[in-house]
DNA sequence: CGCCGACAGTAACCATTGGTAACTGGCTAC
DNA sequence: GTAGCCAGTTACCAATGGTTACTGTCGGCG
């Protein structure tokens, strides 16, 4: 009898452990999960960006948040920061190998979610109808 | 000269409005991109669940957060909620099929996640040393 | 008869995080 | 000499996420 978290993990999914909660495959899903990463990734994905061309191609990103963002994706490997020791000061941030492998699946979610605009929308409509 | 957003956005992506701050694709993307969200939804892949098979199937998940994340799944129309009137009370959910559309994209994610776990971890390691 | 437990949640509360507005520092162009 | 550029940082606040405890209904057990 199937009544417990571990035996549904088992039964549906051998291949990974997504579903055991102390695992590291959490804390990466979250953080590409996070609202800023996904955007930030795709825009560097045509190309080395600036901090400042992130900034205005993201749009409305407080710096202390895309600054946030931007480190926690070079600590995880998947950009790379050079800074240039000019005046005024230039940052680039470019994709590694590493996060370059990730476009294509976030691409996907993300063309998705384009896709379906309509759709969730009506639907929350009538949801918001139904439970007037 | 590409300077700004507008142009940068124009230039790279026109095939959508991902990079429009006021498009509701973030919204989604926000959406898809919470801790809980993604999880549930790939259990829901195998079939319809109760709510404790859900809860238990996470794994250390508060259950008010559970209905939460529930809800707006629910109100975005990927998934339903079928109510059964027993006792002790059952509750049904399961994927729609956009719900069922939108796991091709979403596993593809975690998948990715699953395999670059040790990589990603080595490449924290070895940012924590540089910055110690 | 009275109590316990199962299920699917709420309610009240607290901690962490995300977000905003204002400021820094070095240099250069006006 | 002062105003502005870039890439942030600091101090602060609101919102969100999370934890613990409780609810309601009924069948089964003692």
């Amino acid at each position: 009898m199937v009544t417990n978290g571990e035996h549904l993990a088992a039964k549906f999914f051998d291949r990974g452990d997504v579903f055991d909660p102390d695992c590291p495959t959490r804390l990466i899903l979250d953080r590409i999960g996070d609202k800023w990463t996904v955007l930030a990734l795709l825009l560097l994905s045509k190309g080395p960006l600036r901090f400042t061309e992130l900034r205005d191609g993201i749009g409305r990103v407080a710096p202390k948040v895309l600054t946030q963002t931007l480190r926690r994706l070079e600590r995880d490997g998947l950009i790379s920061r050079e800074v240039f020791a000019e005046v005024p000061p230039r940052v680039v941030y470019t994709l590694t190998p590493m996060g370059e492998s990730l476009i294509t699946p976030i691409r996907a979610v993300s063309d998705w979610a384009e896709e379906h605009v309509p759709a969730i929308s009506a639907a929350q409509n009538s949801y918001d109808l139904d439970n007037a």
